[in-house]
DNA sequence: TTGTAGGCGTTATCAA
DNA sequence: TTGATAACGCCTACAA
């Protein structure tokens, strides 16, 4: 490897003159500048970053923790991310915690380590007590204590959902979710808000009924065999608002091998944007939430949080996507 | 921050002896080691990683380089790799080039700067001289002079579509592609061979015909509008064989739209395995590979090129993968 | 305009 | 069994 000292040798000066012209900083004579840039070049030099990082004490590097990177509304977003991050000349570190508290902790203990400057983290998990105030972490869809966090407004989007389904003729609701955002969890999500969103907007419709299904987290993809017994349990059931287009999809196939139609007999909507799904059926009717949007949030409060500013909690906006399945 | 020397004060001793505390090196008499490590614990010390990569000059860190990271495929190659490198502690570094060029070559200049000790590469961009023999690169399907690679058996994937075609009575073939990997392109991925494979099987089965059809690089789906010319200037196709999942589905849906019944009329099959489609419509037919098998091969490969170990290009196994579009 | 030297937080070598 | 010290490569006062 060749070093600041080898240039400064070579080029016959101090290597504080080398480190003026490679930063342009301080003055540097012309004719000087010159000539050991020529050098520079010839011999192929350039600074060694992890030197920097020691001086510094900061890695420029961002950790995206997450369940799981092959979902694709994890993968849309941690690609505005990277984009955007990529203009701070900041790195995208990817860490799947397959849901694993201790994997999370390792990760979050990257901060310590300065082996990372900050942490965004999406997570499920009861991490309360690891995630100290003060911490240079982003939290997306999921408050703690003194951790700036970043959502989509789910409430709305329960309600979107709700007058959807009602616009549309439903009045026998039913929601499909899991147990995270469930109402006796003790784990309180953002996301739970979609179905609190959904079940009030209803009542205030006074639909005949509101069912509320909910199974055990780390099932990310319902088991059809619960579906289906829903359903059969249901046969009333005539709009049907899904956590998620996976869910919404796993429900969909369900209903119509069970013989009802969708959207004729059934109408389903699901959460994220249908745009998960390189799809050869119908396209799915679903409540949008915007990677882009949420990304530059996320970015500017990494932003902040490395440069130690203040940070503000941020609530954005969804929208209704029409597909066919309403 | 409270760093080894903060320890060693409140320690009463010097810094050699906490290193090796909490390195469990050299000798350390067992009072003082229990001493230490209480210190170490009530002060919530830990070593600074950023000093430990300046004096070793490795960053265990590993830059994943890829067009987008929302293709499916990637993300399930990119989620096998970081679980594999996790377990030595290595961090994956995710890299967007959007098929850039100059990002690209930013992205490997990392090695320079220290910043990663190695790089995964998926790219499609005529970079030969930009990747120099010896650097500690892993190439996923494409080769380069001096760098070793890995990739699926792509030819034989070719002969099995071909294959599975004919065995269920197409016999006249067409492939469609993009152009990277086409016959008059001076670059040369391994992709390329898929069509190559299925050319050759065609020939040696007598089909009637064999067409190939290859649109313009960048193109990741390939327009509506090509497809529907394609598929007009030739009614008598009954057999295709696309070079992705992607294009497939873009195909099979111009198809649907212009009256022709798949798999009645026209058969088709793609290439990944079919698992990109959270699918409410049918299965598509595809020729797999594994993100399993490929993500070891890379770690493995990564692994030997930090140890400056040599390292063989591989080649793996493809699979049907029988949907409902054959 | 330039060069010298100190320091960032470790680990490793060498004496004691 | 220990501790002082010299790297690792860079930036930045401070002095010249």
């Amino acid at each position: 490897m060749v070093t600041i000292k080898d240039v400064a040798k070579r080029a016959g000066v101090g290597i504080a003159t080398i480190s003026r012209v490679i930063n342009n900083t301080g003055s540097v004579k012309p004719a000087t500048k010159v000539r050991v840039q020529k050098i520079i070049d010839e011999m192929g030099y350039q600074p060694n970053d992890i030197a920097r990082q020691m001086l510094k004490q900061k890695s420029n590097i961002v950790a995206f923790v997450q369940p799981n990177n092959t979902h694709f509304f994890f993968s849309e977003l941690l690609y505005e991310i990277e984009k955007l991050l990529y203009e701070d000349n900041v790195k995208v570190m990817v860490c799947n915690s397959s849901e694993e508290l201790e994997k999370e902790i390792e990760f979050i203990n990257m901060l310590q380590l300065n082996r990372v400057d900050a942490l965004i983290l999406l997570t499920n998990n009861e991490i309360q007590d690891k995630v100290k105030p003060g911490m240079p972490i982003v939290s997306f869809d999921r408050r703690f204590d003194g951790i700036p966090f970043v959502a989509s407004d789910n409430y709305s989007g329960g309600i979107m959902a709700a007058d959807e389904l009602y616009k549309n003729g439903c009045r026998n609701m039913l929601f499909i979710g899991d147990d995270a955002q469930g109402e006796h969890s003790n784990i309180q999500t953002e996301v739970s808000k979609r179905r609190i969103g959904f079940v009030d907007r209803c009542k205030e419709l006074r639909v005949n009924e509101v069912l509320t299904y909910e199974y055990p987290l780390g099932d990310y993809l319902i088991s059809p065999n619960r579906v289906k017994q829903i359903i059969k349990d249901n046969p009333q059931t005539d709009g049907i608002f899904a956590i998620s287009d996976a869910v919404a999809l796993a429900v969909i196939k369900e209903l119509e091998k069970n013989g009802k139609k969708v959207p004729e007999d059934v109408k389903v909507i699901g959460f994220d944007g249908g745009r998960s799904f390189l799809n050869l059926g119908k396209r799915i009717s679903s409540i949008g939430q915007s990677p882009k949007l949420i990304g530059k949030a996320i970015r500017d409060a990494v932003i902040k949080q490395i440069n130690n500013q203040k940070v503000n909690d941020i609530i954005l906006p969804v929208y209704f996507s029409k597909g066919e399945t309403v």
